[in-house]
DNA sequence: TGCATACTTTGACAATCGTCAATATACAAC
DNA sequence: GTTGTATATTGACGATTGTCAAAGTATGCA
């Protein structure tokens, strides 16, 4: 049952094979950072913004955490490649990364 | 932009709302039992079992931990749903649960 | 320069997590 | 019963996480 034991002279299709260790550990921050439910409603939130964003000042109240709770969030979920930031003045507007959810979805239908 | 100031008498259609407290609670478990990369490629490995499933003994190997790590992965998975067990003497199979993976989909989708 | 606003970073805390060794449980065969 | 195999649970450990108050940084304006 052990892929290693399966013939090698014809290797499945790539995507057929199993997981490897840097292809997990690439797609588990991903999954890391939509795992906390302030994070999920908070991205949920900036994709509804759509293209134009959000500024970060108007997150804090709808979900009920502190400023730099806020902030820590949407660092996250940057650095998980699923929003950006674009600074305007003082404010930030933050929008989703179009298809950052593609290697999830890519995962799912593997 | 904050939906309250939206106005009440022609609400958006249940999908396009703000994902509810409620919705990210059920949602986030899902999203934090695919966040490890070992439980990724457990996960991985379960599915391409497909319907026979695959014994528990064959994936600590593979994934070079431990036994009791292993079971406790599959443990979390088997907590958030994705994968089941069927008993068969002293072995269990393990297998995904099949569509487990639709509220996952319809969040990236929505 | 100074002040105000928007946001980030730091530091601390309790809580949770991933891991393993040791132990316990479940089942089959004897 | 005993013995052996498969899996789960317990308990401990360091590491990470979510949270906030406090302090720091950045930008704009007077």
């Amino acid at each position: 049952m052990y892929y290693e034991h399966m013939p090698a002279a014809r290797p499945l299709p790539l995507s057929r094979r199993p997981l490897t260790n840097q292809q997990s550990a690439a797609l588990s921050p991903v999954f890391a950072a939509l795992s906390d439910p302030v994070r999920l409603r908070l991205f949920d939130l900036v994709r509804r913004a759509g293209s134009t964003g959000v500024c970060s000042c108007d997150l804090t109240e709808p979900l009920e955490r502190s400023q730099p709770t806020i902030s820590h969030h949407l660092k996250v979920l940057r650095d998980a490649g699923l929003v950006q930031a674009r600074r305007e003045g003082t404010w930030l507007w933050y929008s989703v990364v179009e298809e950052s959810l593609s290697s999830v979805q890519a995962f799912i239908l593997r």
